[in-house]
DNA sequence: TTGAAAGCGTTACCAA
DNA sequence: TTGGTAACGCTTTCAA
């Protein structure tokens, strides 16, 4: 058997109606243009009874709207991203709309033609985390009037909706953490990147140092190794080399694991030999000996902005400005970093 | 600026051809179909130059295909699941299919509203990991002609295609490394659930004990606490009334993270006075100290046999009968459990 | 209170 | 070689 699905055509010719008066019925206008009760309960009667369900295609194609909406994130096994999409699904499905995810593993080439791809689908609009080339991209999709909303980072000389977090003051404040406890040489340890998160992350960093008077030292790493017997090695080394560091400030909770098999492989104690403090919590860093103190991004409070700003685009009531909202994070203290007090 | 893309009918108006014509020489007809070679330079130029790009809806709605993929995983923002999601976009997109992916939650009410929403969008295939409830709409779908495979567990009497791992004999031979080592009292740790990858995992485990006459120790965990703090209280209090207990195995990696925390709390240790083996591993489990031994399911292997399964299903070309493939996992010994040597 | 018909952007059949 | 036109399933305007 092969598909064969109802359409307002064939209710239309079962019931000898038009297919005007079926559309305005299953779109609840009966009242509006004033369909009489009977043809009202014939119609949905049988509507119930051969289980209609109207087609979307049709409809989006008809209407120019679809109730979808894309999030494009850079890599969706990525805990971050993973858990932001759960809680965006979830908002999204109380508001009627669904959620489309897409990874473009940082890929431009890839993001441009998701995006093209989903332009010509007629979805709603995009909730996105950027690379710098996507500008063109987005700024199209702007002017033709799509939902756009950023997040994790913007686009430099960009106006855009945005959700992000307070990178540069959280980032001060755990550096601060650790030059309170003593630590005179601390380590910032990031990726090669010009993604505006990554460089506030190391902006806050480099104030708090320069503000207590001490040398910063910043460990880029090249290239990633998730292979399990290589991860950690290029930190590793970076370690041999400056056998005196007091404190290890990940810029993300992935660089931290890298950094723990290091420290392991060279038999480091934490706190006692060097502290460690990672950005973006993950709930690995609570179970893991000792605990690793780590700065926790508000998922839910995203996700809610996210939608919000979102909605408010597509809500044709609304006069929509640019919807910028930066969140505070929180420092969760644990054992790899000496309390202060 | 509102949405206005040129549409076929723009460019047949502007160079004065039919719209057949451009149609045939968009999708390669030209040879095929012997337009004149200045025909299909003056169309392609003119297409290229306007930048124009198919609808897809609009071809959907006609030829009742769509080169999308529906993912429907239980909750994506499981590490298991997430990592499945992104190998098989990336397989998907080699072979010109995008995916979409979306979390059921565990909600049957969920997933078949979800079925229906994208069934009436024209998707061309659906992968799923099911709950049995499901039954009647996999049915449906697999009636309708759409693709459909399971993956993780399938549903009994249900005849569709499905890729799994050897739950059974994984689950055995992992509880036989723990009899070797000497474990006596060897307690299973799952969640209440009649998933068929659950129920074999757990039939594993007793028949390895069975085989060893040893007595069986089941404990089900009735909820899950996601909050840092009460994680493993409900483990802890299992092993507080069996203080005898020698080995621990969990059937999925996040009951055991509930684990740790509760031997962290009880303060024993690992393997001395407790050994722990988990199934399905997790790059935290190499992290851990001690490493946690742990039975690893063929995520690359996984993907690859979804793809080539569903792909199968929708070549026209092809024949399929109901594809059913079960994968080989790989023990990994590490220093959670006593190696046998 | 209900219906006819145009149109959304394609594809595919048949004709020229 | 190319073009006209119906059809996919729906919404919406206008007419009855």
């Amino acid at each position: 058997m092969v598909r064969k699905k109802t359409s307002i055509k064939d209710i239309a010719k079962a019931l000898g109606v038009s297919i005007t008066t079926i559309s305005f019925i299953i779109n609840g206008k009966a009242e509006e243009k004033r369909i009489s009760k009977e043809m009202v309960k014939k119609v949905e009667d049988y509507v119930a009874k051969v289980g209609y369900r109207p087609n979307h295609l049709a409809q989006s194609l008809r209407s120019g709207k679809s109730k979808v909406l894309v999030l494009m994130v850079e890599d969706i096994s990525n805990s971050f991203f993973s858990n932001i999409a759960r809680l965006i699904e979830e908002k999204a499905f109380k508001n009627d709309y669904k959620i489309i995810y897409c990874s473009t593993e940082n890929s431009t080439e890839k993001a441009k033609e998701l995006i093209h791809t989903f332009k010509s689908r007629n979805v709603d609009g995009f909730i996105i985390t950027p690379t710098a080339d996507l500008k063109f991209e987005i700024e199209n999709l702007i002017k033709e009037n799509f939902g756009v909303i950023l997040f994790d980072r913007w686009i430099p000389g960009l106006d855009c909706s945005h959700v992000i977090v307070e990178n540069r003051r959280s980032s001060f404040e755990a550096t601060q953490h650790l030059i309170d406890t003593g630590a005179k040489k601390i380590i910032f340890i990031t990726v090669s990147s010009d993604q505006t998160q990554m460089q506030d992350r190391l902006k806050g960093y480099l104030e708090a140092l320069e503000l207590a008077n001490l040398s910063p030292f910043v460990f880029e790493e090249p290239f990633h190794s998730s292979s399990e017997e290589f991860m950690g090695d290029q930190i590793k080394e970076f370690l041999l080399n400056h056998p005196d560091a007091d404190a290890l400030f990940f810029a993300t909770n992935y660089l931290a694991f890298e950094g723990l098999h290091a420290i392991r492989k060279l038999e480091l104690r934490i706190p006692e030999d060097l502290q460690v403090l990672a950005f973006d919590d993950h709930f690995f860093f609570s179970l893991y000996q000792p605990s690793i103190s780590a700065i926790a991004q508000p998922l839910e409070g995203i996700a809610e902005k996210l939608m919000e700003g979102i909605l408010n685009q597509l809500d044709e009531n609304i006069e929509s400005k640019t919807f910028k909202v930066e969140l505070a994070n929180q420092f969760v203290p644990r054992k790899s970093t000496f309390s202060k007090s």
